[in-house]
RNA sequence: GGGGAGAUUCCCGAGUGGUCAAAGGGGGCAGACUGUAAAUCUGUUGGCUUUCGCCUUCGAAGGUUCAAAUCCUUCUCUCCCCA
C-alpha cells in the first residue's frame, strides 16, 4: 500500500475509502492534489473540523498537494449531512468575515504556500451561478431517486429537509468537478459525514469528465463514552483563544477518558506511532503523563509553543502545587471593592466560576468551593483583600475548575 | 389550496383551569471513591432573596377568568395526508 495512505492508516484516520487500491496506485504514480472543504457556518473553527487538517499535513508530508475549500458559496445554503434540524440561513456578511478567520486559523495550522497547500473559495464558482445553466449542466445528472437513498436524507425525512438543504450535494458535487478542472485535483477527504456528497461528486465527474477520482472518509471521532469530541458545557472546543482559551483547551485534553489517550495521540499530534503507542500503553497513574503531552502537543499545534507553556504552568500550579499560578484564568477585582470585602456567592459569580448567585450558593452549600485551600462552609462569608496571599486569592469550584482574584486599582 | 397533528424549562418528554417553577429520563453540576481517568453511589439542576416571599418561563400577540402551560382569537413555524 502506499505509504502516506499507510501512515493515515496507521494513526486511525481511514474510515471509507471509494476505491483503495485505486487510490494507492494513484499516490504511487506521484504527487496527488486532494481537497478538504469546510464551510464557515460560525465564528471559529473548532478542534472537530481539524481532522481532515492534521490528514492534510501528513499527506503534504508526504508530497502531495491539499486545496483547503472555504465554502463561502456552500453556507448560503447550509449541509443537511449529519444535521438533525434544518440549519439557519447566515448572512453574507456573515459569511465573508468567518471565512477570513478561518483561513487566518488554517494558515497558522497548516501554513498555505501556495504550492504545497493553498486555499479557494466556492464562492467564486458559485455566487453567480446561473440557476437554468446549472440544473442543465450538473442537474440533469443527479438521480432524485438516488439521492433519497443516501443515509443522510433518510435521517431528515422525518424531521423534514427543505429544497434549499437538499441541494446542497449538487453544489459540493460542484465543487470538486471545478477543483478538479481547475487543479486537476483527484481526491476528496473529509469526515464520515461527507461521505454522500463526496460519492456523488466523484460521479459527477466520471459522467461529465470521464475521470476517475477518489474519496476519503475519517471517522467521526468521539470520546469513549460516545460523545462527539470537543464538546465542552461551554459549547465547542473552539480554536479562537478567546472563545476557548488556551487553559481550558489544554485541559480538555489533559482530561480525556484513558481509553481515548492513545486514540488522540495518534490522531491530534505528530509524535511517530510507536511513540504514541508507548505512551498510550501507559498504566494507571502513570498515563497521566501521557495525557499531560497530549495535551502539551495539541495545544502547541493550535496556540504555539508558548501558550502550551503557559497552560501547562498553570495546570501543574492548579493541580499540583509546583507550577506557575500566575498563568491561571485571573480576574482583577478592584482594590476599594475587596477592601469593602465581597461576599463568597458575589466574588465566585465574577470570578466567572458559576453563572449565578443561586449557583453559587448551591456550590458552598455542597461543599465544593474553597478559598485558599479552605473550604467554604457558610455561604454569608466575606472575603477582603486581606484575603489575598502574594497578591492573589484562589479560588476553586469542584475541582476541577479553578480562578485566581488579584485587584486592581480603580 | 383542503384536511389532520404539533410547538413545554439545556435535550427528550409528561402535564389539558388552581395542589405547576412544572412528573420522568438524559445531560450538567457538586459530594463520596480515585490517578485532574472510567464505572458506581448520593445530592442537586430558572432568577432574586433565603425567613416569609417576589419575579420570569411552557412558539408569538391579544382575550376570557378571582386564577391559565392548560379555555378562546389571530399569527408564526414544523410534520403528516389529499390536490
Amino acid at each position: 500500500m502506499n505509504r502516506a495512505l499507510e501512515v493515515l492508516q496507521e494513526r486511525g484516520f481511514v474510515q471509507q475509502c471509494t476505491d483503495f487500491e485505486g487510490l494507492s496506485r494513484l499516490m504511487d504514480e506521484g504527487p496527488v492534489t486532494f481537497y478538504i472543504g469546510v464551510d464557515p457556518t460560525g465564528p471559529s473553527l473548532h478542534i472537530g473540523h481539524m481532522v481532515p487538517f492534521f490528514a492534510l499535513r501528513h499527506l503534504r508530508d508526504a508530497g502531495h498537494v491539499g486545496i483547503a475549500l472555504l465554502g463561502g458559496g456552500t453556507a448560503r445554503i447550509g449541509d443537511p449531512s449529519g444535521k438533525t434540524e434544518m440549519r439557519k440561513l447566515i448572512s453574507y456578511e456573515e459569511i465573508d468575515e468567518n471565512t477570513r478567520r478561518f483561513i487566518k486559523q488554517l494558515d497558522r495550522f497548516v501554513g498555505f504556500d501556495g504550492v504545497h497547500a493553498f486555499t479557494a473559495n466556492n464562492k467564486d464558482w458559485l455566487a453567480d451561478l446561473n440557476y437554468i445553466e446549472f440544473l442543465r449542466e450538473i442537474g440533469r445528472h443527479f438521480s432524485v431517486n438516488r439521492m433519497l437513498s443516501f443515509e443522510a436524507y433518510k435521517q431528515r425525512m422525518e424531521a423534514g429537509l427543505s429544497f434549499i438543504e437538499f441541494n446542497y450535494q449538487l453544489l459540493q458535487s460542484y465543487d470538486f468537478l471545478q477543483l478538479y478542472r481547475r487543479h486537476n485535483c483527484r481526491l476528496q477527504i473529509g469526515g464520515d459525514d461527507q461521505w454522500g456528497n463526496i460519492v456523488a461528486g466523484i460521479e459527477l465527474i466520471r459522467r461529465v469528465e470521464g475521470a476517475e477520482c477518489y474519496g476519503l472518509t475519517f471517522p467521526l471521532v468521539t470520546t469513549s463514552d460516545g460523545k462527539k469530541m470537543g464538546k465542552t458545557e461551554k459549547g465547542a472546543l473552539f480554536l479562537d483563544p478567546n472563545m476557548t482559551s488556551p487553559y481550558d483547551f489544554f485541559q480538555y485534553f489533559r482530561d480525556v477518558s484513558d481509553s481515548d489517550v492513545e486514540r488522540f495521540l495518534l490522531m491530534f499530534t505528530f509524535l511517530p506511532s510507536e511513540e504514541c503507542r508507548r505512551l498510550g500503553s501507559l498504566k494507571d497513574a502513570e498515563l497521566n503523563q501521557a495525557k499531560e503531552r497530549l495535551a502539551w502537543e495539541v495545544t502547541a499545534l493550535i496556540h504555539g509553543k508558548e501558550e502550551a507553556d503557559k497552560a501547562l504552568a498553570a495546570a501543574r500550579a492548579a493541580f499540583r502545587g509546583d507550577g506557575d499560578a500566575a498563568q491561571l484564568p485571573t480576574i482583577a477585582i478592584k482594590r476599594a471593592r475587596l477592601e469593602a470585602g465581597i461576599g463568597v456567592l458575589d466574588l465566585f459569580v465574577e470570578a466567572g466560576l458559576v453563572p449565578s448567585k443561586n449557583e453559587a450558593r448551591r456550590l458552598v452549600q455542597q461543599g465544593g468551593a474553597s478559598v485558599n485551600g479552605q473550604k467554604v462552609e457558610n455561604e454569608k462569608q466575606v472575603f477582603t483583600i486581606a484575603a489575598l496571599q502574594d497578591g492573589a486569592m484562589m479560588l476553586r469550584a469542584g475541582k476541577k475548575r479553578v480562578a485566581r482574584v488579584i485587584s486592581k486599582d480603580n
